[in-house]
RNA sequence: GCGAGUGUAGCACAAUGGAUAGUGUAGUGGCCUCCGAAGCCAUUGAUCCGGGUUCGACUCCCGGCACUCGCACCA
């Protein structure tokens, strides 16, 4: 039945075709709107009639009824149509049509062929994670990298070849302290048993130890000068401490399913920034202001200059070096020059909001004046982790939460659940279970909400075993199998399935145009960046699995019916696999 | 002070300008000789306030209020 893999795409094109064939006024500018219904009025409406039959002083309701008489005879053969309201156009799939769709998409190849088409042939380059070396990644890097991570697997599943780039913060004073602290304090025994810590303590005391003013700071002013010459011992330094950090983040992102392509931190656009000044400065983008080198955008409300709030972009400080706004404007140029980016995607939090959007528009003028083609560029936000009592989320002691300590009590909790919940089960597959359940349920508490306000962080919630929740999506998962085991077959195998009879229960058809619609989903977060969306699709596509579940035994006798539950049970696996794979 | 984000049931969240604002939790009442009850079914309860645009507004615009955050050499 389908040429294509989004029904509502093709019911879009296929109703602007309608509006040509049917004569209709002006019939190029009518946007039919088509959308996924609530499923009380069918699968999908079209609402578009409405704006347009308004604007032009018609009848809603008639232009709706000369579309529909213009529609090709083929569309009836899978829509039942109907025209309902103030001129809303109803389309419900027909159960011949949903039977089809099911047997069609018999593995993940046949989902991602049709959804290739939303990104297919670009470069998305996704900035995220990025923490500071030197230091452990601590619970507010937690947001960025999950989030990140599955708007790369969003956008490579639509097509899109992405580069995944960790960028660092890997270079600035913090190096010329941390040089001052380990040359004096340097603990070689916790150094070779838990090298990141201790770097973490003479990060701090580095800090400690170099107030404004003091001799220790102009002693690592001059350690970091050292570095940035070329000082061998310095140098030797600070790639310890990268590889250090980096082994360290690693483990963290190994339990989140995380790899870069790129770690290309700050300190890799050390020697690109000259060519930002040079370039900003030629073009007059940039001026001098008291003795540094800035953007203004005043022609734009929001940052316009005024006594109070001189809103500059800084691209040089005034004692000549750099910041993160030239190394990010420097990073910009090389996605799109290396990488030969269409968009480019930031993950960070809220709060860099203002810094993120003069960046854009700094671009936007740079690279307009040097005529450089500009890609897409897109801060993806987040709110900050917060604790049940609307609070910085923090230890009992009132300390930073490490990162590696949070997804260890994800575990160790999933594991309690666990064993009480199953505790037939063996050892080692109830370890098993609580790192998918622990790990996956801490990632997805956070792709479930597009909040860009504060996170309220709740173990009970995230590990509840109902609700929106990775426990409560990963069951039928596992029910699926089970079934599939007893029923003695592998899912989608294709002998099976040619053997089902039509679909027939309202938990059947309920659940096969749920299953339909998981293109119009991936579709809705990839194009958005908001994996939410698809969270939520899952969560509803589970729910109405287990009310089929209940409803309808799926091994009966009867080998027809039979066939078709298992067929529904295998995409149902299929689509939910494939889905939280994606998240 | 200026700017940004967020205000939806007791709590936590959803709603791509569409039809009667969805869900979870908590509360109440049902469902296991039956493929995993980590489940299912039923039920009570909400758009911060005031204007405007629109055939139609939680959504867009204007003005308040509340909370969070950002405002020149840290990233």
């Amino acid at each position: 039945m389908h040429a294509s893999f989004h029904l509502a795409a093709d019911l879009d094109t296929a109703l602007k075709a309608a509006a040509v064939a049917a004569g209709l006024a002006d019939a190029a500018a009518f946007a039919p709107e088509v959308r996924t219904a609530d499923p009380r009025h069918g699968d999908f409406q079209a609402n578009g009639v409405l704006g347009y039959a308004k604007a032009r002083k018609l009848n809603p309701r008639a232009v709706a009824e000369q579309l529909l008489a213009a529609v090709p005879a083929s569309l009836h053969d899978n829509y039942a149509l109907s025209i309902a309201g103030p001129g809303f156009i109803n389309f419900t799939l027909k159960p011949a049509a949903l039977h089809a769709w099911l047997r069609a998409h018999a593995s993940v190849e046949h989902l991602r062929a049709g959804a290739a088409a939303a990104h297919a042939g670009q470069t998305w380059v996704v900035d995220y994670s990025s923490p500071n070396t030197a230091k452990q990644m601590h619970v507010g890097h937690l947001r960025s990298a999950v989030i990140g991570e599955a708007i790369c697997r969003l956008l490579a599943f639509t097509g899109a070849r992405v580069v995944r780039d960790n960028h660092l913060g890997d270079w600035g004073t913090q190096f010329g302290k941390l040089i001052y602290a380990f040359k004096r304090w340097a603990d070689p025994a916790a150094l070779a048993t838990d090298a990141i810590e201790e770097l973490e303590r003479l990060y701090k005391l580095g800090n400690d130890a170099t107030p404004d003013g003091s001799p220790a700071l102009e002693e690592a002013k001059r350690e970091l000068v050292l570095l940035q010459t070329g000082d061998p011992e310095n140098v030797a330094l600070w790639r310890k401490f990268s590889e250090v950090s980096l082994a360290a983040f690693q483990e963290i992102y190994d339990r989140l399913g995380i790899r870069f392509d790129h770690n290309l931190g700050e300190s890799f656009y050390n020697d690109q920034v000259g060519r930002v000044y040079a370039e900003l400065a030629e073009t007059k983008i940039a001026e001098d202001s008291a003795g540094a080198l800035v953007v203004f955008h005043d022609e734009h409300s929001r940052f316009k200059r005024d006594a109070e709030r001189p809103n500059p972009f800084m691209v040089r400080k005034a004692d000549g070096a750099s910041g993160y706004a030239s190394t990010d404007l420097a990073t910009a140029l090389y996605r799109t020059e290396h990488f030969a980016a269409h968009g480019i995607v930031v993950v960070t939090d809220f709060r860099q909001a203002d810094h993120f959007e003069q960046l854009f528009l700094t671009v936007k003028k740079w690279f307009a004046a040097k005529h450089y083609r500009l890609p897409e560029l897109h801060h993806v936000t987040f709110g900050a982790v917060t604790g049940e009592d609307g609070k910085a989320l923090r230890t009992r002691d009132g300390g930073v939460i490490k990162l590696k300590d949070l997804l260890d009590e994800a575990e160790e909790r999933a594991f309690a659940i666990v064993a009480e919940k199953n505790p037939d089960l063996p050892e080692t597959e109830r370890r098993a279970i609580a790192r998918a359940v622990g790990l996956g349920a801490v990632q997805y508490a956070d792709l479930s909400q597009n909040r860009s306000s504060n996170y309220v962080f709740s173990w009970d919630k995230m590990l509840a075993l109902d609700g929106n929740t990775a426990p409560y999506l990963l069951y039928p998962v596992a029910r699926l199998h089970s079934i599939f085991r007893k029923a003695g077959v592998a899912p989608g195998a294709a002998a099976a399935e040619t053997a089902a009879s039509a679909l027939e229960t309202p938990a059947e058809l309920a659940l096969a145009r749920k299953l339909v619609k998981f293109p119009d989903s991936l579709r809705l977060a990839s194009e958005s960046l908001r994996p939410h969306f698809l969270c939520l699709y899952l969560f509803e596509l589970a729910g109405d699995y287990s009310t089929f579940n209940t409803a309808d035994k799926v091994l009966v006798d009867d080998p027809a019916v039979r066939a078709r539950r298992l067929l529904l049970c295998a995409r149902t696996l299929l689509v939910l696999e494939t889905g939280l794979d994606l998240l």
